[in-house]
Parts: C-alpha cells; structure tokens; sequence
DNA sequence: GATGAATGAGCTTTCATTCAT
DNA sequence: AATGAATGAAAGCTCATTCAT
C-alpha cells in the first residue's frame, strides 16, 4: 500500500481493505497507525537481515552490494517502501529509533566487513573503513531514493553498471595493489 | 514548514496560518496543492542552482561537493524539505517531472565537470564519467537523506571527513597518475 | 440535542444535523466539542442571568425562586440541558471553570438578597445567609436534577406547593417575627 | 471507572481492564452496557439503604442526614458516581425505573420519619411532612451534584454548618416549640 | 486581491457487541 | 466460565477545495 500510494496516502481503511478485514480489526491487532507502521519497518528490515545472513558465510562486499542492488528486481517495492519509510520517520520518534538502531547496525557490519577487506588486500586502506561504510551506505540509500522516482534510470544494465563503478571505486589502486602483491 | 513537520503533517491551512494569511489566500495564488508544492520544489531547485552557479567561473568538484555538505549547516532545512519532497514526488505526477528535468539537468553539469577532470588528470578515468557523476550524486542524496533522521550523526569534523572521502575515491590512483604525469 | 439524547448521545454530526448544516461548518466555529459545550454552558447562564436581571428592580426572594421553578414550564429544556452540562463539567476543565464562576455569581447574589432580607425582617436569622444560599441553591440543584428523571412528579400544583414551602422555610419564625415587629 | 472518568467516557473495555478481566468476560456478566450500569446502580442503592438500615432502631432526622452528608467522607466517590447515574437514567429506560422506585422508597421513608417528628414536636409541622422529605431529598441531591464540581467547598467545617443549617430549617420555630410544650 | 464561510470526504480511533472456541 | 478475534458503526476532527462577497 505504502509502495503504490505513499506514506501520505496510506490510510488504516485502505490497508484494511487490502487485507480483507475491517478496519477494527487492524487497530485490534496495532494500537495505533504508528505501531502498525514501526512493525512494517521492523518486518522489512528483518527481511532485508535475513538476505544479508543468507551469505553470511562467504562475506563478499560484490555480492553485497548485489543483493542490495537486486532487491530492485527481486521484490521492486522494497526500495519504495523503505525510502518512504525512512523519510517519515523524523516525525514518529518510536519510529526513528528503530531505523536508528537498525542503521548502525547494518554499518558496522559493514564496516567490519571493509575492514577485513582491507587486511586481505582487496579494499582500499587509503580511507577508513568506517568512512567508505558510510559512503557505501549513502550510495545504496541515494540508489533507493531515486529509484521510485525514475525507475527507468534502473535496467538492468544500468544496474551492473552502477555496481561495478562501485566495486572500482573502493576497490585498491592498482599500484597498491601491486605492491601488496610483491 | 515541511522540514519542521513533514509533508504529511503539513496542510495548507497551517500554510496560510505561518504565512500570516487566509486559507483563501492560499488557494488564491495557487490552484491546488501539487502546485504550491511544485512551485516550492522549483525555486529550492533555484535556490540551489543560483549557489552552484555562484562558483561556475572556477569549477572545482571539491568546491561543488562542498558547497552541497554545506548546505547543511548553511540552510539546515534544505535537505530534509528536499528529502520530503522527492519522496512524495513519486505520487504527484506534475511534480514529478520537475524532479527529474532538474535532476537531469545537474548530473549532466557534473558528469561534463568530471569529464573536464578526467581529461586534466584530477579525476579516476577508469569510471566513465556519467556513472562517476551517478555515483556523486547518490552519495549526495544519501547524505541527504540521513540527516534529517540522525543529525547528530553529521558533525562538522565528520562532514570534513566524509567529503575528503568522497574526494579521494574519485581521486586518480597514485600509479594512474603518476603516468598520467610522465 | 443535549436536552432530548443527553450528553453521551449528542454529536457533533447529530448536532450539525440538526442545524441544518455539516460537521464541517459546525467545526468551523467551534474548535473542538468542548469549546462548542462550553459556549452553550454560557449561554444557558446568560439566558438566567437576563431572567433573573429582568425582575432586578424589585428584588424579591419569593419571585426569584419562583422564576427559577418556572424554568420548567417557561423552557422544559432549561433543566434538562444544565444537569447534562453541569454533570459533565467536572470532566472538561475549561468548561467546569465556567460552571465555578458562574455559580459562584448567582451565590453571592442570591446571599446578599437574604442578607437584605434579614435586615429587612423577612428573612429568619437564625441561619447566616450565606448558608442560606447554599441551602436554596441546593433545593434549586435538586429539583433540576431529578426534573429530568421524573417529570411527573413537577406538577404546576406541586410546584406551587414546593415554591411555598421553600419560603417558608426561609421565612422567620413567628416568634421572631412578633419581636422584630414590637 | 465511572467516578473518576465519568460516565462518557468509561468503556466496558476500561471496565474490564480494571476489573482485571477481558472485554468478553464482562458481557458474559452483562448482556449489554445497561444492563451493566443499571446493576451497578441497585448494588450502590442497596449499599446506601443498608447504611440507612444500620441506624433504624433509633431514627434520628439528624444522623440520617449526617449519614448521607458522611457519605463524602466516607466513600468520597459515592456522590460523583450517583450524579453521573442519575443523570443519565433519562437515556436508559430500565435504568431510569430502578431510579424511580428507590427514591420514591427514600422518600416515603423520610416522610414517615419527618411526620413521626412532627408528632413528637422535633420537627416544625408548618409544612406537610411528604413537602418536607421533598425538600430534604432536593437539598440532598443539590449537595451531591455540586460536590464532583467543587469539591473543595465541602470542607469538613461547612459540611458541618450546611448539616446544621438544615436541621434548623425544620426545627419547629421557637414560639411553636414553647406552644406545644405547654 | 483576498477573505472567510461552508462543504463533504476522509482520517484515526474508540466502542458495544457477537461469537467460535 | 471465559477468552480473544473480529465486526461495523460511529465518534471527533482535519483537510483540500469551492465560492460568494
């Protein structure tokens, strides 16, 4: 509902009617709008979690970036919702506190995970890990908020695109790289 | 109004109300709401051009990504009224499509800067130019969009640090360079 | 609407209803059902007043009472409405702020009258007036309270009979009488 | 529930909550809200009458209106919660019933208390006994719809004063008394 | 140019009530 | 005996919009 119509145009009737209940009974199960909607971001990061621990194993910053970027694909609403999310979030602090926490959580993980790549030589050390965490993070978030807008600037091709530059950006200078090798 | 309350929280009576006018008056100059917001949206663009254009006789991108940051303590509503509105820009069509003329307007003006750069040698020439400006300007619109949620999170001494980051990642790689030099 | 589906019942959209108008215009005026509660409270109290005002000139306790009794047959709403609005004050403070200083208005009056009247003789004074007044104006409370309930039992007969019988109340005691007349 | 919030605004959900029991199990007692509240009324009514009872063997016009008076000390949230039921026994027909036949219980009992005076020569015989239990009753009543209002005018002092006052209003005057007695 | 009255739809929320379990 | 899911109506209130003045 967020997705199609947007946070503003959201209504707990319209979210009833598309669950096929009445409207009782969606503030019989969430006392009020904004439980209903912290819940729907909790859920959302869960899910987006749940893709992250599925590579877990074999941490791999591409195949990160990848599935970050292919949830554009995979369940195209995803972005949509969460920038809607995130955007209304400022005003409906239990909300905020959850994307907070959520947040740090994902860049830190993230940058542990530069970090690491770093020390095997196939990062960029030149800057701090926690730094291009941060510039990671801006660019999928930057990605998100403009894909509902001009989803055509997102084929597929622009997409691989778009992650390979990244993958280069924070990839080693090749001299770096060279001397790391010898 | 929009930074302070957000676009959903924001009705053209509260408008009118700050404005120190009429409901009437509102609707007076402007036809519905998607055209109060349009037009507002259009002259933050202004504003934002205007500042852009104040440091065109020496283009520099440090000085353009700077001017951006900066922005943040310049005018500390700017980036969540731009956060707010392309958000919602999603659901009003009109409004839409100033969004993506404008936004189109400006990578293309940073691509052909970093064009420039490529070919002077103080920008990575590894990245074409249109995906190293997409990638600026995500950064720049991820930026944007945390803010308004964690502000804390942007000291100036951070705001220094990310900036320097963003910098060096499009900075031509030292051995690149140095051949570049020879 | 108040009088005829007491308070709990009373709408505002029963109310607009009534009025021949929407909800909306009713909210137009009134900012919110109290305020609109309210404004009725001091109404009601301003249509008193100018009854009581009206026989100012020759202020006489007989008459003021019996005024007060011929709410009924004047107005079978009057009664109605203030035990809805006054059991319903102590809920709403802005409103219970009305009710306090209005009563406290006609208390003071109603006790300078009997304290005239005692001065005068045609008040016993074996009970200080201001007691006096609480006393009547709890009679008064009373009648209002349980006309509501039970209309039947507010006969013109009856009432003439409770008129009088309040008075002589209130009267001086024979003996007292006979001393203030030697 | 109803004493602290008020009759609009106690729900069998409050109700329920408070008792520590689900919404269910309420109407599983009750078959509706009336039903509920007109329960609610005998079970305040039989407390009273057993308050009343307690001091039958010696009726005494004087403890009886004491008794009631005490009432705001005793249970401080008997008063509030008769007045609220009273006046909503007008909206509630079987509820309105109950009212009728114990006030007019009261009543006739008063009566007979105030006629049994009026034979011994403790109580004024100017004015028919059933006119005095009316005024009585009414006095009574206006205490009680004032007290949830003002609750601070009901200190301990004026109670008393408003006690004695009221005995003195029928006390038979003093040349009356000397009669008899001769 | 601007006002302010008024509309009517829509919102979130609360509620009494029902009923299968 | 009691629960708890669910309903559907209604509540107070806000809103964008219209329009006569």
């Amino acid at each position: 509902m967020i997705a199609q119509e947007g946070y503003a145009n959201t209504s707990l009737r319209k979210v009833a009617h598309r669950a096929g209940c009445t409207t009782g009974a969606v503030t019989y199960y969430f006392a009020n709008k904004e439980e209903l909607v912290t819940a729907l971001a909790e859920s959302r990061f869960d899910g987006f979690d749940a893709m992250l621990a599925a590579g877990r194993d074999q941490p791999d910053i591409r195949a990160i970036l990848e599935r970050w970027l292919l949830r554009t694909t995979d369940d195209p609403e995803f972005w949509p919702v969460m920038s809607q999310l995130l955007v209304h979030a400022r005003y409906e602090p239990a909300f905020a506190a959850v994307i907070e926490r959520r947040y740090a959580r994902h860049r830190s993980a993230l940058a542990s995970l530069l970090s690491a790549g770093q020390a095997q030589g196939t990062i960029r050390d030149d800057i701090p890990a926690d730094l291009l965490a941060d510039q990671i993070g801006a660019i999928g978030d930057g990605w998100m908020m403009m894909f509902p807008i001009e989803p055509k600037r997102f084929t597929p091709g622009r997409v691989q695109a778009l992650l390979d530059a990244a993958i280069t950006l924070i990839a080693p200078p090749p001299g770096a790289r060279r001397a790391a090798d010898s």
